[in-house]
DNA sequence: CCTATAGCCTGACGGC
DNA sequence: TGCCGTCAGGCTATAG
């Protein structure tokens, strides 16, 4: 689930559920999702604060706690939050629980714990620290921005839009749906792509991610069109009904249409024949 | 330097 | 039904 759309979907659910609420207890029942600290030194901080903001990078959803600190979450491929009031059932696979004093809780969740939650005081050296690219979003990335992180990169284009050192933000799902947009192979090799396609492709990363936050990050949402409400087996192209093709790309399940998305034509070009690296 | 792979963790699913 | 392998939308450490 949690790709840049649906940290951002969090975002806005955190934001209007717990902001302002004094935290009067914490409960960690997982201790290995809180990083570089003791369950002890990650609660203590908190108790008697606020969250009164947040904001989001790539990934990472970071909420502010009064003063200077900062809480990260992250959330690995099954994490989410729910508020629920005292009492009410507790949500499954619930790992660590903020009660507020209003009576309410919320619970951050995971199934698979491959989460992360950390305290900081700066986000911007958090960011730099664990060198992520600028949020795939923000206002920073513009298309030179983009081409120029993109053509720092060799390979494939699918594993150059999912790495969060070059744009945060976009995971496997999107990244297929990105690349649906595109009418791009998710094995085309970068520095095939050319100018007018790299645009393309940038072009669909903004849409689909704004589009995505528009519904919800919810696929059954997805306007008609979107490769996202049907990529499963035997999933057909929603443009052209061919069968979607499914193949490991650099590890991950790429899921795609041959005929929209046709396959890059391999050539044996001579190092002066290959395009020219985009800078 | 780069890219590719294994591993982390838990649960769901399909085949035998 | 039960067991096993495989797979899953994250990242990181390590190997090549």
């Amino acid at each position: 689930m949690p790709e840049l759309p649906d940290v951002e979907i969090l975002r806005q659910y955190l934001e209007s559920t717990s902001l302002h609420k004094t935290i009067v207890d914490v409960d960690v029942s997982e201790p290995a999702l809180v990083e570089g600290m003791s369950v002890q030194e990650f609660r203590q901080p908190l108790i008697h604060e606020r969250m009164t903001d947040t904001a989001r990078h790539g990934k990472y959803l970071l909420v502010n706690l009064d003063g200077r600190l900062w809480m990260v979450m992250h959330f690995g491929m099954t994490g989410g939050l729910c508020y629920y009031r005292r009492g009410d059932p507790e949500p499954s696979r619930t790992r660590i629980r903020f009660s507020f004093e209003n009576g309410y809780h919320l619970a951050y969740t995971s199934l698979r714990n491959l989460g992360k939650v950390l305290l900081i005081t700066s986000p911007k050296d958090f960011i730099s620290a664990r060198q992520l690219g600028p949020d795939a979003l923000s206002q920073h990335m513009d298309y030179s921005v983009f081409r120029q992180a993109m053509g720092r990169k060799k390979g494939m284009i699918k594993p150059a839009l999912m790495d969060q050192s070059a744009v945060s933000g976009i995971g496997n799902l999107y990244s297929d749906e990105i690349l649906f947009q595109s009418g791009v192979h998710p094995a085309e090799p970068i520095h095939s792509l050319g100018e007018d396609r790299l645009r393309k492709v940038y072009a669909s990363m903004k849409k689909v991610l704004r589009t995505a936050v528009q519904h919800r990050a919810d696929p059954s949402l997805m306007p008609a069109q979107y490769l996202l409400p049907v990529r499963t087996q035997g999933g057909r192209c929603p443009r052209c009904r061919s069968v979607l093709q499914a193949r490991k790309i650099s590890g991950r399940s790429a899921v795609f249409c041959p005929r929209c998305q046709p396959e890059p034509v391999k050539t044996s070009m001579t190092p002066e024949r290959q395009p020219r690296r985009l800078t």
